[in-house]
DNA sequence: CCACTTTACTTAACAGCGTTAAATTGTCAA
DNA sequence: TTGACAATTTAACGCTGTTAAGTAAAGTGG
């Protein structure tokens, strides 16, 4: 592994770096020369290790859905693993400033294929959902959870709204009366 | 009203022509430049109407909602109502490319206030819902409909999605079990 | 040990972006 | 006719993602 300086930088490093300065800067402010110099490289460097921005937008959404799943393996029933990704998803998405915008924006990483929507689906499976029905089911649960993330990171919005009512919690009701529901409908259909 | 040429632009014909510029060209492409040039204006004249643009994304947002909600005044019960502000949006999204990622982006034209907030809550207001109640299943309602609306508007997954199922059907389905999960927690409520 | 290739970076540059300042033109009122 | 005002133009700025070309260090085969 040729080292040309002291230092240097992978596809790792630079994601790992991205999310530092999300954090600080938010979307709008990861531009590659900000990211190039948090890595003491020049801007151009990055794209050795990266087709373009798009793709490292990518990568930063994998990471973030990746996170969002932790812990779903573990979970007794259908009913918690869809809840634990929905919330999952959610305090991910809290953590970093305007993650829910950049999951908005990003295109897939990679042409989704049979194996990787099975293995998205296993856990629900061994649940006797069917993988479509376990997609589905996920599909509505990260759809509530992005869209919710999107309008909460909205600060005048959210500001205004959580005078009215405090917002985490009105998610965690709307995903636990949505959740009920797949539930129920994957059970009936069973 | 002076005439300074022939034709003239305003805040209106500019949102009409940046409709009409999104859906040939995509978010990407409605840039300040390839919007004047639609209305055969240079790019600095649209800053006499538009403050910047945020102001026009933000214009745009405003008009999409708007046209999400039409025909919510006539339901007959709050069931009718949240799912037709559902399938309403959804439909306006749908419409237009990209819009899904306009209304991520899009940040409020003006701070929500009160009035605004009574406004948009009334029709379920007047079947028996809080503002407060009114507010919260609206907004879990929208955040599933945008959420969804992004995830179909990324062709990649969309394609991939609908040879496992109707992407539209499932939409559906979900937003009914939500819905009927809000109207039912909403009755129990009051 | 040397020549050669490959890896990983640098410098320089380009076209396009949103935006501002200043100059300009057309329209109306007095 | 003059002056004010509205609405635009031209010119320019700094910034963006990205590419091309050059370069230094490390690995490799004879």
């Amino acid at each position: 592994m040729s080292r040309h300086r002291d230092i240097s930088i992978d596809r790792d490093s630079i994601v790992r770096a991205a999310f530092a300065l999300l954090d600080e800067v938010g979307l709008d402010g990861i531009t590659m020369r900000a990211l190039a110099a948090r890595l003491s490289v020049q801007a151009p460097a990055l794209y050795w290790h990266v087709r373009d921005k798009a793709d490292l937008i990518a990568m930063m959404a994998l990471d973030l859905y990746a996170r969002g799943r932790e812990g779903i393996e573990q979970c007794r029933d259908a009913r918690a693993a869809l809840e634990l990704h929905g919330t999952g998803l959610a305090r991910v998405l809290a953590r970093h400033r305007d993650a829910a915008r950049l999951l908005a924006i990003a295109s897939p990483l990679a042409r989704p294929d049979k194996a990787m929507a099975q293995s998205l689906a296993a856990p629900l499976v061994a649940f006797g959902f069917s993988v479509t029905e376990a997609l589905e089911a996920q599909a509505a649960v990260l759809s509530l959870t992005l869209g919710w993330a999107i309008y909460h990171e909205n600060k005048a919005m959210a500001d205004y709204l959580s005078e009215m009512f405090n917002l985490d919690a009105s998610y965690a009701k709307g995903l636990r009366l949505l959740v009920d529901g797949l539930v129920a409908e994957a059970v009936k259909e069973s």
